[in-house]
RNA sequence: CGGAGUGUGGCUCAGUCUGGUAGAGCACCGCGUUCGGGACGCGGGGGUCGCAGGUUCAAAUCCUGCCACUCCGACCA
């Protein structure tokens, strides 16, 4: 993308109504734009961004094995009627009348549509374990919508919907989608930890909320430093095998919340030397809820005894615009937001610092297009514009990479690189620049 | 939903108390000089002062009502 064709509106200064740091940086980068309370157009840089992360999410989806689907943002009051939340559910739901005066909603949440998809297909046992997932928008009507889209009223979710014959089947579930989050978390270059959350109304121990770290985060999270170092598992497990010993040895640690924390058995269960507690934003919740919806909704299955019986079910959530929110509250610095290589809207930037100079001109594209045929999608700076303004509004969106296309350096066949995250800076011919930049 | 606050060119803000017909910086347009960390000079364009009523010779400013947005609290990806 030449960036003299691209729109990418930054400004000096935040706006006022911007609160904290990733919705100031958010704004002053171009990525988004207010249109009302908890509700945003998301503008090109933005929409990049929201667009990867989608992938990162979908592609450890997808390894786990559940099935994409795209249900609808407008869903029919009859199917929550059946499952019995219409009532429920309160001022959250943003309610909506068709032309013929039929009760519609704007989707908060998918488990009923999904769970109507499941039981007019799937009658055996032959059939589960099945998990659909979807990546949509969702509308909650917050009572106070804040932070930009850390807490938008409009966001963007993936939901991802488990069905197994019984309880043990339905933990396998549980624990694919455990381990598919910790990994998804870790490519986007964050440190998630797993949280037990409080399960509700269904007992049990299969509740998690997934906190990655972040000094300006709003809750509080008490963990075992152990758990904290741990890392994600990696893609290359057996997912079809037995992994529960790998969520024990990440759910038996302690690790809490504010709401759910426990000082006495923090302080018996952690070594001093181990208590870690830090500040955090909740990405992620999955959860075991058995017959809750199957049972109502009739969602039911011929078991291997020939009888029918309601499935089991679990649902699990990612809030992909949150992410994008939760990405520069942990990662950015003075000068703007630090993108992990997954999120970055752009992989690199190319910036001509003497757009018309013939020679500079040349070296420029020529790195252009060879980050373009290695699939980099660079970002070429071909504005008009000083070198200092290029610089500050490069590292302000937060493009992993600079390579910098001077009329010094071009004189004596060098470029210089930056990598954004570290500062650091080289100097060196076209080629060597290159293979930095896409080793 | 309770409490607090703010609405003035795209952005940051002054002007409101004490009424006299709107201003600065950034951004934008033109010309010129600049050019490795958000340049400078000269010239220029852009605002129903959130909306609706009211008071007054006169309202951004005073009064009434409404709307929007932000923050703090109880709830949530």
């Amino acid at each position: 993308m030449r960036l003299s064709r691209y729109f990418m509106p930054t400004l000096r200064e935040a706006p006022a109504d911007a609160q904290i740091v990733s919705h100031q940086l958010m704004l002053r980068a171009g990525m988004i734009r207010q249109e009302g309370a908890g509700i945003y157009a998301w503008l090109p840089l933005g929409h990049r961004v929201l667009k990867k992360i989608e992938q990162v999410v979908r592609e450890e989806m997808d390894r786990a094995g559940a099935i994409e689907v795209l249900m609808p943002t407008l869903q029919l009051a009859d199917l929550w009627r059946e499952s019995g939340r219409y009532d429920d559910y309160g001022d959250e739901m943003l309610r909506i009348k068709d032309r013929n005066d039929r009760d519609l909603l704007y989707g908060p949440t998918a488990e009923e549509v999904i769970t109507d998809i499941f039981r007019a297909y799937i009658k055996s046992y032959k059939d589960l374990p099945k998990n659909f997932y979807n990546i949509q928008w969702k509308f909650r009507d917050e009572r106070r919508p804040r932070f930009g889209v850390m807490r938008g009223r409009e966001f963007l979710m993936k939901d991802a919907y488990s069905f197994d014959i019984d309880e043990a089947a339905a933990r396998r579930s549980y624990n694919r989608m455990f381990l598919a989050y910790l990994n998804t978390y870790a490519r986007l270059g964050l440190k998630a930890i797993p949280v037990k959350a409080d399960p509700g109304p269904i007992g049990g121990d299969l509740s998690h909320e997934f906190i990655i770290l972040a000094d300006t985060g709003e809750s509080e999270v008490f963990a075992h430093q152990d758990l904290v170092d741990m890392g994600a598992p990696g893609p290359d497990i057996d997912w079809d095998g037995d992994l529960e010993p790998m969520v024990a040895q990440r759910s038996q640690l302690y690790a809490a919340s504010d709401e759910m924390h426990d000082a006495a058995r923090f302080e018996a269960e952690v070594p001093p030397d181990k208590r870690m507690t830090a500040r955090g934003i909740e990405v992620g919740h999955i959860f075991y809820f058995g017959e809750k919806y199957s049972k109502p909704m009739k969602a039911l299955v011929t078991g291997p005894d020939g009888k029918d019986a309601p499935i089991h079910g679990g649902s699990y959530g990612v809030g992909v615009s949150r992410l994008v929110a939760g990405i520069i509250e942990a990662s950015h610095d003075e000068a703007g937001i630090i993108w992990p290589d997954a999120a970055a809207p752009f992989g690199a930037a190319v910036v001509n610092l003497r757009p018309g100079a013939a020679d500079v001109d040349a070296v420029a594209e020529q790195a252009y297009k060879a980050l373009t045929d290695r699939g980099k999608e660079p970002l070429l700076d071909d504005r008009d514009d000083r070198p200092g303004a290029k610089f500050a509004s490069l590292d302000l969106v937060g493009i992993p990479w600079q390579l910098i296309v001077g009329p010094k350096g071009v004189a004596g066949g060098m470029v210089e690189i930056k990598r954004r995250a570290t500062g650091e800076r080289q100097t060196l011919p076209l080629d060597a620049a290159l293979k930095v930049i896409t080793a």
